[in-house]
DNA sequence: TGATTTAAGTGTAAAATCTACATTAATAAA
DNA sequence: TTTATTAATGTAGATTTTACACTTAAATCA
């Protein structure tokens, strides 16, 4: 019968994450050198298995803060991996999620323990199973996304300057981007708050520093923006 | 452990369809009365279990097939839906597939053996579960898709008007569109062909058939068109 | 048969947006 | 005080988008 319930087809679920960050080198992931088999010591996303008493979104959350010890983090489910032989162990479907996190507030000490890593996005190693996939994945979901939500600065510091957020979008987007054009647009969203204070860091002048308005971006009950960059 | 296979946690998988059509009467969703419990009676997206030895792409194929009589057709997954209670019975993950098809090629015999029946998206019925977000969930992603691929010729004849395209458009977005304007952004896209036969259905003066020029399409190479209309 | 009716088919001007591009400003270091 | 470095800023031309109305073709009707 088509529709009968059979737990002789039930299957493990398991959700893997593509964790993102950006640092002045660029926009990375965190991998981990598992310690299990199969394919023990190869690289891997981060993931672990859906519980019996929990939803996809909270065993991301779950997994995302066993291993960097953060909470509140932007992430979105990304897709469903079948593939009948995906894991050689046993049948398990798994469910993308990518997360956005500020690089810096990670922990790194748990990650260390873990044997967990960050690799340029354009200097990762292989990966097991269908994990360069996902990545692919995510990346091209990524791009979509932060062309219509104002989920990069998850990326940034909470106080950034313009020129980490052209240099953001521009490894988001893989391309240079006309930094006056770039400004432009940004400004004219107007979800921003100049701040009186300069970041003296990386020039003699010093550049301004920025935070992301979120209450002006919902004020303005923006359906999603379009940004052509 | 975090990460040992244990089959404590295995749930069911579903597959649940968001099958759209398109008439002169607008965008349409097939749904389902239920014939066994729970929710017997009630109306509901179409649906089935992914079987042992089946992957998720092909148990939507074969669900679609089973309704509709249906081979070939264009479907994309959606977004898993895990909430505990989601389905009564038993924990019951379900990922949700949108399918785009020829309302004029469905086994009209099949879908009332199985008390299927077309509902307009603006005028459906309550549905069981979680089955009202996955359709609003697959109205926005076929909005999107539309707006970027040439897959709103799923929806109709092999050859159609630009009149019966303008009125797919504005079903999908809901909204109106300016016919001049639509025509030349169609034009510019380059990938219709324009018959020399005329549909005289509709006025005395008939209209021109189109067909979707997929060669064409793939020729250019096209990253992804971007339709504003 | 010619008058009427109906939807099809077509073009343009103004507005808005996008693109390409170069100089000045501020400051610390030498 | 000169030099070096990055930050900050505006505009003209090109392109795209928008708003908008009349003519055409053919069947039906008087």
């Amino acid at each position: 019968m088509l529709n009968s319930y059979s737990s002789a087809d039930k299957a493990l679920l398991a959700v893997d994450c593509i964790i993102f960050g950006f640092d002045n080198q660029g926009l990375k992931i965190l991998l981990i050198k598992r310690d299990f088999e199969p394919e023990k010591g190869k690289w891997s996303l981060i993931g672990g298995f859906l519980k019996r008493d929990e939803v996809l979104d909270n065993a991301a959350i779950r997994i995302l803060n066993t291993y960097t010890g953060l909470n509140d983090i932007y992430m979105e489910q990304l897709y469903a991996y079948s593939e009948i032989d995906r894991d050689p162990v046993e049948r398990t479907i798994s469910v993308s999620y990518y997360a956005l996190i500020n690089i810096e507030n990670h922990n790194a000490e748990l990650i260390k323990n873990y044997h967990a890593q960050w690799f340029s996005i354009t200097d990762a190693p292989n990966l097991i199973f269908d994990h360069n996939e996902m990545v692919e994945h995510a990346i091209r979901r990524l791009r979509y996304r932060t062309s219509i939500k104002p989920i990069g600065f998850e990326l940034l510091p909470e106080k950034f300057t313009m020129r980490q957020l052209l240099e953001l979008y521009e490894a988001i987007l893989s391309k240079e981007l006309d930094k006056r054009n770039f400004i432009s647009k940004i400004n004219s969203l107007e979800i921003l708050n100049k701040l009186d204070e300069k970041d003296m860091g990386s020039s003699r002048k010093g550049s301004y520093l920025y935070t992301f308005n979120k209450e002006k971006y919902e004020e303005k009950l923006l359906n999603d923006f379009v940004l052509n960059l």
